[in-house]
DNA sequence: TGTTATCTGTTGGAAAACCAACAACGATTT
DNA sequence: AAATCGTTGTTGGTTTTCCAACAGATAACA
């Protein structure tokens, strides 16, 4: 435990946490530190759960399958991200298998836990804020995504993720953090054939890329 | 607001606040009861927010509009839905604008309050729990979709949904609550092509089906 | 009952996307 | 400098999807 000590200090959720009660909040919280090795099963789908994951080293995948018993990978999870929060909060049944990509550290907390304590503790507020906080942060990306890949073409997502990073950095030119894989990845298309799209996009005007960096233009 | 509190009380959010708390809690939040007519704004992109609109009434439709000045719909909320709880919470700048789709009231509460009181309610537990739960809710909505969507092919769209269906069911049987339209914006695909989809998963002998009766079948 | 409107499945041509293969490029290593 | 490796853009053939149009089925209504 003490060697993440560090890890849990700087994680989102207890950084703003006093130190002198970190302690006390943890074991409040029934917190429980577990290791997994690569590629093990760290929890499989159908089960329900009352304990949040922090996810205090290593990268974890996440799946689900089908009627048909196919696998399908739905996210990854790295260093710092919650782990199963929407069904410990929820109560309902996991629909999602998780393994460990690489060796990996958890700790599992009872966040529940936090809600019904007796005495009010500087933490008792601030956990939750952080907690909610992550909630709506993962609840916003997920929309982000969400709206990239509701378009019927190629050409449409990448408009649509272009200009929120446009948006985000303030300014028409900016370079993206993904890998042209990467990027196929996330709007759920073909890499070759995005290319293809952008180089489209470049000739229509639309735009000015190489690499990672792009400009946007105004038609 | 009397005519609203009778929704307020069946509301997610309040249900499980004691009856003799929600006025006082009501006021704590700093509450606001807003109308709009349909097509009214209620909210444009590019703010920063502090409160949680909470539809008492009518359907309002979320969008973005893009570098290019283009508008997409994102979602459709409906009565009992909380409204902008993300960009509340997180602090973060808005990117979705607001219209009424037809007349609506929406309670406006600024639910960071709730995390600063003093003194020690019931309802200041009841509520944060709702409210995160609320969160889960919706955000295990947003993945289930993307799973759905994080597809080459409307063939495994379609198969993918199909499963979690069958899962929720607990059964290889069941109804969709969809028409075929609604399917096929859900999964962002063109109608027709889903319908000819369908009959080919038929042929295939995945699955039975007649209009919103579905049968899945192992091979 | 007959009329209308809505929903669903089918079809064919056009457009878009997939897929595999390959070449150009840049970065890293030997 | 040469060789290697990973990334990116291009291309051509094949498959899938879009799109518009239409016909049959179902439900709602007069």
């Amino acid at each position: 435990m003490s060697d993440y000590i560090k890890t849990i200090k700087k994680s989102k959720l207890f950084r703003r946490v006093p130190e002198e009660e970190l302690e006390d909040l943890l074991e409040h919280l029934d917190s429980q530190l577990k290791f997994y090795s690569k590629d093990q099963v760290v929890l499989t789908a159908g089960r329900r759960i009352k304990r949040v994951g922090l996810i205090l080293d290593g990268i974890l995948n996440l799946y689900e399958s089908d009627f048909w018993e196919r696998t399908h990978q739905i996210d990854q999870l790295k260093q710092g991200e919650l782990l199963m929060e929407n069904f410990a909060v929820s109560g309902s049944v996991t629909m999602h298998s998780v393994t460990a990509e690489t060796a990996s550290a958890v700790l599992w907390l009872n966040i529940r836990e936090i809600l019904t304590l007796d005495e009010k503790h500087t933490y008792n507020t601030v956990l939750i804020q952080s907690f909610m906080r992550e909630m709506a942060r993962k609840n916003l990306q997920l929309y982000t995504r969400l709206s990239d890949m509701d378009r019927l073409t190629t050409k449409e997502k990448l408009l649509s993720f272009l200009s929120k990073e446009a948006l985000h950095h303030h300014s028409n030119e900016f370079d993206i953090p993904l890998s042209r894989q990467q990027l196929a990845d996330y709007l759920s298309v073909e890499r070759s054939a995005m290319s293809a799209e952008l180089s489209e996009l470049a000739r229509q005007g639309y735009l000015i890329t190489r690499k990672n960096h792009f400009i946007l233009l105004k038609k």
